[in-house]
Order: C-alpha cells, then sequence, then structure tokens
DNA sequence: TAGATTGTTAATCGATTAACAATC
DNA sequence: TAGATTGTTAATCGATTAACAATC
C-alpha cells in the first residue's frame, strides 16, 4: 500500500514542510500550490504532484490548510517527534553550527559534542555537553541519539562514522569531501561540501559560457 | 558540438575531479574507472558514462592517467583558472567558512567579506578584507569576484543576492534557507541548508522503518 | 453559476544501468 | 595471447511536465 516517494520526491516536501512552518508564523491560514511552488522555486504541478504521493493532502478544488497540511506531512515523514542530535568534531565549524541555533526551532536537539583534542574538549565553552571521540559508541547509544553532524577533518571521518555505527546511528550529516563507507541498509548519509558546491558553480558559469559563444 | 550535459553528471564529475587532485597527492598515476566509481560512490559504468560526455577523456583499453585525466576536467569545466570569491555575511558561520581554508587549496580565493553591522566589521580579526554591505555591487565590480558565499540571517538573503546581482556576480552559495528570486539566465545558484537535510534524513528514517515493519 | 484549484492519469523527457565491441 | 579496461550504443528505469476531470 505505501507507493515508493522518490528521493527528490522527499527532498521538495521537506522544504515545504519548512516553508509552511513559517508561513503558520506568519498568520497565513490557506496557501495554494502555487504559492508553495514560488517559495521553494518549483512549479505549482511538481508540488501537486509530490504531495498525492503522501496520500490525501489537499482536498480537491480547496486551497491547502497551512496547519493541517504540515501537521500531516510531519506525520507521514516523521518530522513531527522531537529527534536527537550529536555534533562530531568541534572545532570553527562544529561550534559555528552548534550556536547557529536553528535545530531547536526546527526538532532537533543537539545533546553531545565529541572531539579527539582533549585540549579543546578543555578551553571550549558551549551549551552542549562534550566528550572524547573514543565515548562516541557508548554515549549515542545510552542517549539514544539518532543523528549526526560530522564536522572532523577530512581524514578521521571514517574512523568518526565507524564509531557513530557502533553506537547504532541512523543518520549523518557528513561536511567532509570523504565519502564513508559502511555496510547498513538501515543507515542514510547527506553529504554537504562546500568546495565541490563552489566547483560545480564554476563549472555551470563555464559551460553556459560556451554555449554562449556557441550560439553567436 | 558541444553536447548538454547533465547536472547529475556535472556534480559528479566535480567530485572525480577533487578525487583525482587526492590521488595525484598521494603519488597515484592511474586509475581504473572503479576506483575513481569506489571514491566518490557510484558504479564505474556511471563513471565512464559520465566521463565519456566530457569527450575524450580516458584511452580505450588503458586505465585513465590521473594527473591527465584532472587537468582535461579542469579545462573542459573551467576549473584551472583560479577564481575569486566573497563572503557575504560574516557571523560565526561565515567566519568558520572563511577560517575553513579550503578553498586557497582548490582554486578559489577569498579577496572580500561584507556584513550590515559596522560594529561586527571593527572587531572581527580575519585575514580577509571587510566592508559594509552596501558597497557589495561597488566591490564585486571593482575585484571582478565571480562567486559568492551567502551566510546573512535568512531576512536579509535577499537584497544581499540583490546586491550581489547588481555587481555581476556569476554564481551564489547560499546558506540561508530562502530561495533566492532573480531574473538572469546567467546567474547560478546551489543552496545548502543543515536543517532541511535532517529532515530528509529523518524521512528517511522513518519511511525506510515504516517499509520494514510492511515487510514482517 | 463561474472561476479557481486540487488530484491523478497520460505523455514526455532525462538519467542510469547493462552489454559489448574496440583496445591496451 | 589472455585478461582487463575503456567508450558508446541500446534498454530500462525513474522523474517531470502537461492535461483534464472532479470539486470547492
Amino acid at each position: 500500500m505505501i507507493k515508493t516517494v522518490p528521493k527528490p520526491t522527499i527532498v521538495r516536501i521537506c522544504h515545504i514542510y519548512r516553508v509552511l512552518g513559517e508561513l503558520e508564523n506568519d498568520g497565513v491560514k490557506t496557501a495554494t500550490s502555487g504559492v508553495l511552488g514560488d517559495r521553494i522555486g518549483v512549479s505549482a504541478h511538481s508540488v501537486r504532484k509530490d504531495l498525492s504521493l503522501l496520500g490525501e493532502t489537499g482536498t480537491n478544488g480547496a486551497r491547502y490548510n497551512v496547519s493541517r497540511l504540515r501537521v500531516l506531512i510531519g506525520e507521514k515523514l516523521g518530522l513531527n517527534a522531537v529527534k536527537k542530535a550529536c555534533i562530531v568534531g568541534v572545532g570553527r565549524l562544529g561550534q559555528a553550527i552548534i550556536d547557529y541555533g536553528q535545530f531547536a526551532l526546527n526538532g532537533y536537539e543537539i545533546v553531545a559534542g565529541f572531539d579527539s583534542s582533549v585540549n579543546r574538549l578543555e578551553t571550549i565553552k558551549t551549551q552542549v555537553k562534550l566528550y572524547p571521540a573514543y565515548q562516541i559508541p557508548e554515549i549515542v547509544k545510552s542517549e539514544g541519539i539518532e543523528l549526526a553532524i560530522l564536522t572532523v577533518p577530512s581524514e578521521s571521518a571514517q574512523l568518526s562514522a565507524d564509531r557513530l555505527v557502533e553506537g547504532g546511528i541512523k543518520g549523518i550529516v557528513n561536511f567532509t569531501p570523504t565519502v564513508i563507507k559502511f555496510n547498513k541498509d538501515d543507515l542514510f548519509v547527506v553529504q554537504i561540501d562546500v568546495v565541490r558546491e563552489m566547483h560545480v558553480l564554476s563549472a555551470l558559469i563555464s559551460l553556459s559560457s560556451k554555449a554562449g559563444e556557441e550560439s553567436q
């Protein structure tokens, strides 16, 4: 009965979920597929198609009820319950991400930070509890941490990931350029790499300018 | 003559480009499509197909020459020349990204930082030259800055982007959850949103556990 | 009722996987 | 020569776009 939802659709619906939160805060009660599409940068068609894959969402002919739709997406995708997360590697980037603070507002509680440098653990002041890296499996298990943000140096990425897996982590946001290897099919990893994104932009710019010359 | 290269292919090739750099540093001379695929997390098939879209890359039957392939990809995608970049919003995240420092090693020179808080501009110490936000168009133009990293509060994203566009920026890495609107077809934007990635992970976890229950 | 809007099927488009000849 | 490897065509698979009936 559960249709498989395409990955791009999941990404877009998560985006819609966030936009619905903003609209709710602004006191907006209803929204059309056009408005939602506009906000996330896709067509109205696409929004309706995506939402329909989730099962009954709106009512035929009537606009979407903002708060109702948000709750519904949250239920279907498991976004409503608060989840525990940790951060591995509390260097500059790690600290900045902790303090960024949007997590608490969006259903994530950062309950632990890990680092292999004892010196750093002692000198850093943050509201998050800090532990040495070797305690990752133990703490992840005991605290029931589901998600991890990985901001260690590239060379330590695999080791850190192994420890997280040992603790039973379910998802990792990997800020290192290293692709993590693992043999578990119930672990999910997303990769964020600023340098690669810069390269992609450079490539798009370069290819488009070549295409431009071509057509002259 | 120029075939249009699919977006996913561009992303993967940029990833390969980076891996080739690592291999080169490690003194590796040749590599197979299998090795490259392994490193970036895709099949050997996929690597060969992607590279073939770039035109002649390897030699039929022989392994890829690491340094030759890297230079070749760099030429085709415009990644070899150093590009100037700037950072808009030098709060915690912005500073962390500047200091992250992988940019210089990968062909990007960050030549300017902008912020609307005069106080912050005066107190922050960094190796990057800082300017008030209203000078964005002027400096981007005079310095010939091509790429921008956007780390301002979500509410200021559109205004900052407008100023960048006015200066003639060609690409933006947008760290805010706000989708930027613009009417230029020679501007490219990539979005990075940690919270959304956390949501996507949560959704994948939730859907997979449901699918698991289903099949029991 | 008329105009606007959703949900869903059908049609198009694009990307990935498989297979294999050509080459080292 | 034999085994390994690339480049590219063909086949499959998946995603997006378009269209339209159903409904408010």
